[in-house]
DNA sequence: AATGAATGCGAAAACGTTGTAGTGTTAATA
DNA sequence: TATTAACACTACAACGTTTTCGCATTCATT
């Protein structure tokens, strides 16, 4: 087992200082030509690799990112993932993930433990909970601490720092146009609680088209989702307030959902009842993942280009932590969504 | 902004040594109780958190693991990496993630950089094209560094280290079985190369199975997909593969897929047909993922205990860090594998 | 021949922490 | 009263780097 060759062990075996081989293999010009190809050569045929952590102790810089999401099980924030990573590695920094669960206190605890390693910066989705209990104590203080902090997907107005979400409002209008455009009259909406961002602004969006297009809309044509974060709790209540809404109006003609498993649910039920779609029942969700892309009929989808929002987010977390500039204004980048057509409308 | 505080810092606003706040915040018998007090709460007043670089530093050890996946995007190894975490939150430890995509380079790129910074041991699972190459030369190189490593899901009985597999022939057979117990005797078998190990164990179960039940066995009912990696190329050509199999060999009456993707695919195809699921074809896959769940009809399974095969490689790493034994002979774990019966069989 | 600059290299500090070895009190023992 | 022991604390080295400064040589210029 051959351990790490450290800079003193090699200047020990070429016999001359450990400035000297720094510098050499710095290609510093303090040191002649000849030294340098020697000590290079040397250091080569040891295999030497700086220690990173000496590095950072001197520097004050870890050329790491943390990273934490509330799933990664969950198709959107795995793009997102592949795409803060793609930058990560051209820029030449480590990645760092941790989960969630959509639980504040492992958001907290993880954020702390993050920020006592390694870490330069932090890019992170908000768990449900943090959201609903609107407490963001420890995002404020990690910023304080001069840590530069780039908030994604689910936007908070009232958090001072970068932020890259998409346009959800507008989304959900493109989609419900979509659905009207297809002659659908009677759309039912299913979101989740207020207190998350994404919904209630998606939920805005529904509205606003329906508006424009000058449908009357109901509370009966929308189901807001008690979301446990336990998926298989939440699918079989979803399931059976789909079946009473369509049951109870069956002049629903067409079903917006702010995700891909809802649409699932949705589509069950559908077929459960022995309605087709999209003749009978036009279905339009959120979340262009594998769900939408391999049911039968394969979905409509609003697609959130998570690897762009992974890569806007990198740069913008990079360009910060690389200036060091912490006072200057926020940024907040807001993508736009688009309409993925298959065969569900 | 405040920056962090450092022990120094602390040690001169109280007027004692660096040393005393050292030991104090320890809890060390050395200090007496006043000043212990004095200095703790003091330290907690200004958030004083240690510099966990400078303990690395110090240590030669960084709670830190490295996990390296050849994607994110997917079902199974978003569950691995959900199991990992879960043991490493646990035991005290930090997640680094890197991808690569499947790609050798990328792997060995990645596994340098990681080895550079932070990390005490690795777990990965190896890239199709690292398996095609049998280029084991970075995974050495890293274990004769003292570095420990565990293989997941892709296992290498030629390298010498920990590995956590599931039992893929076995599981293959199970399959196999079920598709038999319910009277099918044609059954086409659609997997990826041989180099891929977990390809070609499955191969291996389906055939057993096949010569146990007397059934015979044919060439012609095995397709090997030659995968790019790349799913929007090869599936267009896999779908073609299967329906030109399913003409020519009209008398299949089941199908075992080695992933969800496959078995999306060939689903597609049967549909296409105008074939029934499962009256005229059943269907069965490995990876229990959202795409099996969620199809229609939900498709019976054989699941891999993603999380669990997480868990035990985060355990069997974390132990060999802590006891700091490269010595002791490797341990390789082998997870039996379960059939969920769904719709589709 | 004496001065100056340029060249090539080394010593030492610094980053934040821990642990070992010391230092100086005070108290207890012979 | 002299010796020792216990106590409470401090100094310092070490981890692996980079970098600033300083010290010799050598070489060219007067």
């Amino acid at each position: 087992m051959k351990k790490k060759i450290t800079l003193k062990q090699l200047a020990s075996e070429l016999g001359v200082s450990v400035s000297t081989v720094s510098k050499s293999l710095n290609n510093s010009s303090e040191i002649s030509q000849d030294t340098r190809e020697r000590v290079q050569a040397f250091a080569k045929l040891y295999n030497y690799r700086p220690n990173n952590i000496a590095l950072s102790l001197k520097n004050k810089k870890t050329k790491t990112i943390g990273v934490i999401i509330p799933e990664v099980v969950h198709h959107f924030f795995a793009m997102v993932v592949r795409g803060i990573e793609q930058v990560a590695v051209e820029r030449g920094y480590n990645v760092l993930i941790s989960l969630s669960n959509e639980s504040f206190e492992k958001e907290v605890i993880n954020m702390e433990t993050l920020a006592d390693s390694l870490i330069g910066g932090f890019i992170l989705s908000l768990s449900k909970e943090t959201l609903k209990k609107q407490d963001y104590h420890h995002i404020h203080q990690t910023i304080e601490e001069g840590m530069p902090v780039v908030l994604f997907d689910r936007g908070v107005p009232e958090i001072n720092c970068d932020q890259v979400i998409i346009n959800d409002a507008q989304g959900a209008q493109m989609a419900t146009q979509h659905l009207i455009e297809q002659g659908r009259k009677h759309i039912l909406l299913l979101t989740t609680e207020d207190y998350i961002s994404v919904g209630r602004l998606r939920a805005q969006g529904y509205v606003k088209a329906l508006q424009q297009a000058g449908v009357s809309l109901s509370n009966n044509l929308i189901i807001k989702t008690k979301d446990s974060g336990r998926s298989d709790i939440i699918l079989p209540a979803l399931e059976e307030e789909i079946k009473e809404a369509l049951k109870q109006n069956p002049k629903i003609d067409g079903i917006l959902a702010v995700n891909e498993i809802y649409a699932a649910a949705a589509l069950r039920v559908i077929r459960g009842l022995g309605l087709n779609v999209p003749e009978d029942i036009a279905l339009i969700c959120f979340t262009d993942g594998v769900i939408s892309k391999y049911a039968t009929p394969s979905l409509t989808t609003v697609r959130q280009h998570g690897t762009q929002i992974g890569i806007e987010a990198a740069n913008l977390l990079i360009d910060r932590i690389e200036r060091d500039d912490m006072e200057e204004t926020s940024i907040t980048k807001i993508l736009p969504c688009e309409i993925i057509r298959r065969d569900s409308t």
